[in-house]
RNA sequence: CGGGGAGUGGUGUAACGGCUAACAUGCCCGCUUUGGGUGCGGGUGACUCCGGGUUCGAAUCCCGGCUCCCCGACCA
């Protein structure tokens, strides 16, 4: 893409109103806009990122058996007052409203009641399971308060799988694939090294949950993890019972500040029961569905993301998460030069690349600026100087380093490949 | 929901109860500049959050409301 097109463009001055790193970064580089407290618009660059970090869970929920789906976010409160999620004890997460024809509506902001409910009419045999459904869909959280950008939003997308098995062996197994895949998603995204699988306050059928929690000092959480053993505890269970139970010792422990990525949840028969959902085993009796549900909000991803990757004066994504994979920049008043910068774009384009090119007529400065803050991972740069040479200067923003490259689109290619391009970004060109 | 703070051009700020609400940035025009937000000149842009009140006079003081931020509580 052209940046003189862009819908955004960047700002100067860090809007008074954000304290968070993240919203900070990405309001000024154009990523996000604010609609009110806890509610976030994305624009071009940021879906851009969005989409890519919601195929990633795509690819990686794919590879373990899901099959996507999209449930509504309006509700009926029938579905809810059978499981006691309804009544004024445990609605103040509600968004509601009323039907203009009478009755109560309310705002989605999970879905294991629903998806329970809708898996009757699909669920009769133990032929039948397991199975596991997920979605990418927008959740609505009546938060008392909002905070730390968008980390903790009142609207937000969330991915979540729900899993149907026969009993709680099988569902052992599916789950431990899914905290699998769930490490693979927050590696690819550039998370992995930082985040730990967590035991944290479990619920009716185990004595735990698992949640995924990044190390960063703008986190939320309060963890004790063992590096040498790569897991956690939240704080909130971390007591003399939990680490014996879980073979921890005190001493190992480190005390750090995290967010929360992700989390799956065994609910065996929580909401099955309640809501009435069965199968029918080998010997024709009826057996109550076994249940997990697992959540990762990519919005609240690529919070911490830039809160990782992210500095006052700007930030590098990683090549996986950044809205373009590289970024193209024009310099000089030369002709020539701005011919053979956008010859390259195309060239680039044409060979899956997906390059936003700056071919603004501002100065060289103002361009730099713009592509430290955007915070694409590959910088290009076409001068009258590289221009002389039949060359162009690759800057990788991440790791360092920067060498002239000839503006071949294979040699160019080559380069981004080690850098962390890959195919799978082709498809954003 | 408890406590604290704040609302002034698009953005960031200034203005003792008193002149036509100032400055920077952005945006537009002209020239200049082209490897780090270049410089100069001209221009555009604000019912000072809303509603009451006090006063000769309110951006400024008082009351009410709304919104935003922070801390806490809350948080599948």
């Amino acid at each position: 893409m052209k940046q003189s097109v862009l819908v955004t463009k960047t700002r100067k001055e860090v809007p008074v109103d954000e304290v968070a790193r993240n919203a900070k970064l990405l309001i000024r580089a154009g990523y996000i806009h604010k609609t009110m407290a806890g509610v976030y618009s994305f624009l071009p660059l940021g879906l851009r990122s969005l989409e890519k970090i919601i195929r990633i869970i795509r690819e990686e929920m794919i590879s373990i058996g899901g099959q996507e789906l999209s449930m509504s976010g309006l509700q009926s409160p029938d579905v809810w007052e059978k499981s006691g999620r309804w009544g004024d004890d445990a609605d103040e997460i509600w968004f509601r409203s009323h039907l203009s024809a009478g009755g109560d509506v309310g705002f989605g902001w999970t879905h294991e009641e629903p998806v329970t409910e809708m898996m009757r009419n699909h669920i009769h045999s133990y032929r039948d399971v397991p199975l596991y459904v997920y979605q990418f869909q927008t959740k609505f959280r009546n938060e008392k308060r909002a905070k730390s950008g968008i980390m903790r939003t009142r609207e937000f997308m969330m991915k979540d799988l729900y899993s149907f098995c026969a009993d709680e062996e099988q569902h052992a197994v599916f789950y431990e694939q899914c905290a699998e895949a769930y490490m693979r998603v927050f590696t690819r995204v550039g998370l992995g090294d930082d985040t730990y699988r967590t035991f944290a306050s479990g619920g009716a059928f185990s004595d735990f949950s698992d949640e995924f929690q990044t190390v960063i000092p703008a986190g939320e959480d309060t963890i004790y993890l063992d590096p040498k053993k790569k897991i956690a505890v939240n704080e909130e269970v971390c007591t003399d019972e939990t680490l014996e139970k879980i073979g921890l010792q005190k001493n190992d422990l480190e005390r750090v500040a995290a967010s929360e990525v992700g989390n799956i949840f065994t609910l065996g028969t929580k909401y099955s029961e309640p809501l009435d959902l069965t199968y029918t085993d080998a010997h024709g009796k009826p057996q109550p569905v076994f249940m997990g549900s697992y959540g990762i909000g990519p919005a609240r991803l690529l919070g911490v993301i830039v809160e990782k990757y992210g500095e006052d004066s700007g930030m590098s994504l990683p090549m996986s998460v950044a809205p373009f994979s590289a970024h193209l920049i024009a310099l000089g008043d030369s002709k020539e030069t701005f011919t053979a910068a956008d010859m390259l774009y195309r060239m680039l384009q044409e060979h899956g690349l997906d390059v936003l090119f700056d071919d603004r007529d501002v100065s060289a400065g103002e361009k730099f600026a713009d592509c430290d803050l955007i915070g694409i991972p590959v910088r290009l740069v076409v001068s009258d100087k590289t221009h002389a040479q039949k060359k162009v200067e690759f800057t990788d923003k991440v790791n360092g380093g920067e060498r002239l490259l000839d503006t071949t689109p294979d040699g160019i290619l080559s380069a981004m490949k080690e850098v962390g391009f890959s195919p799978i970004q082709q498809a954003y060109a």
